[in-house]
DNA sequence: TCAATACTTAACCCCATGGTTAAGTATCAA
DNA sequence: TTGATACTTAACCATGGGGTTAAGTATTGA
C-alpha cells in the first residue's frame, strides 16, 4: 500500500519532469481547461504523435482526463494527484519556512479546523 | 532566464522521480542530516556505485551537498530547491483547496505578515 | 460515397538512465 | 609501509523515453 503510493509518485514526478508536459499542463490550466488534442498540440514544435505520447504519460499519471466526442477529444486538467506530490514535498518545507512555523502554530489555534495552503508570497521574507 | 528555471525544474522533478532517490532524501531528513556515503547506502540493496550515481543526480539538482573530511564524505540535505517545485505546483493548488481559500484570506488578515505552509492534514476535507 | 479531418498506432532511432562488476585513488591504522 | 577502509571512476549492459515518419481508424461534410 505504501508501495502503491511510491509508484504513483514515480509517475507524477516523472510526468512533471518534462518541460513539454509541464507546458501542456500550464496551457490546460490557463485556457478554459478543455482543449482538443490538436488545439493543445498546435503551439508546440513537435509532431502530433509526440504530443500523444506526452498525453499518455500525463493520463497515466492521472493528471489529465480525455473525453471523446465524435472525432475530437477534449482534454481536461485533473490535477488532484499533484496534491500527493505536494504532500511529499511538504515534509521538507520546514527547511525553508523555519520561522513561519510559529505562525502556523498560531493559525492552528485561531482556526481550529485546518491550516490553509495558498500563501500569497511564500518564501521571500526568508533569507538564509 | 525562464529557460534556466525550466532546466532547474527538469532536474528537480526528475531527481524526485526515482524511489531510491526519494528514500535517500527521506533518510537524510529524518536522520541528523549528515550521513556518510556508506551509511547512506547501507539500507539499500543496490551497489555503492549505483548509490553514487543517485547522489550525483541529487547534487546535480542541488538537493544535497557533499563535504569531504579525510576519506569519508558527509552528505547533507539541501532542500531549498524543492521550494521551486512547490511553487510550480502551487499554481494548481486551487483545484484541490477551493474552499480553503476563505481560511487563507482570514489568515492574511489575522497575521498581517504571511501565511504558513505546514498544514497537518491538507486535503481530506475536499471530496470533489 | 468519398475526401478531408482528428486522432491513434506502429515501427523505428538515438541516447539517457539505472544497474552491474572491476579497477583506481586517497586516507587511516597498525 | 602496507593493508584495510571509503569513496570514485570506468566500462559495460539492458531498458525506457522522447522524437520521428508512415500507416491506420473513425467521424464529418459535401
Amino acid at each position: 500500500m505504501v508501495k502503491y503510493q511510491e509508484a504513483e509518485l514515480n509517475d507524477i514526478f516523472s510526468a512533471l519532469a518534462d518541460p513539454t508536459r509541464r507546458a501542456l499542463l500550464a496551457r490546460l490550466e490557463e485556457d478554459d481547461d478543455a482543449l482538443s488534442v490538436s488545439e493543445l498540440a498546435a503551439p508546440f514544435d513537435v509532431s502530433l504523435p509526440a504530443v500523444m505520447k506526452h498525453l499518455n504519460v500525463l493520463s497515466g499519471a492521472g493528471l489529465i482526463a480525455r473525453q471523446k466526442t465524435g472525432r475530437t477529444v477534449r482534454v481536461r486538467l485533473q490535477p488532484e494527484k499533484m496534491a500527493h506530490a505536494m504532500e511529499w514535498l511538504r515534509r521538507y518545507e520546514r527547511f525553508w519556512t523555519d520561522r513561519l512555523d510559529r505562525l502556523a502554530a498560531f493559525v492552528e489555534n485561531a482556526a481550529q479546523n485546518e491550516t490553509p495552503t495558498h500563501p500569497a508570497t511564500p518564501q521571500d521574507q526568508e533569507d538564509r
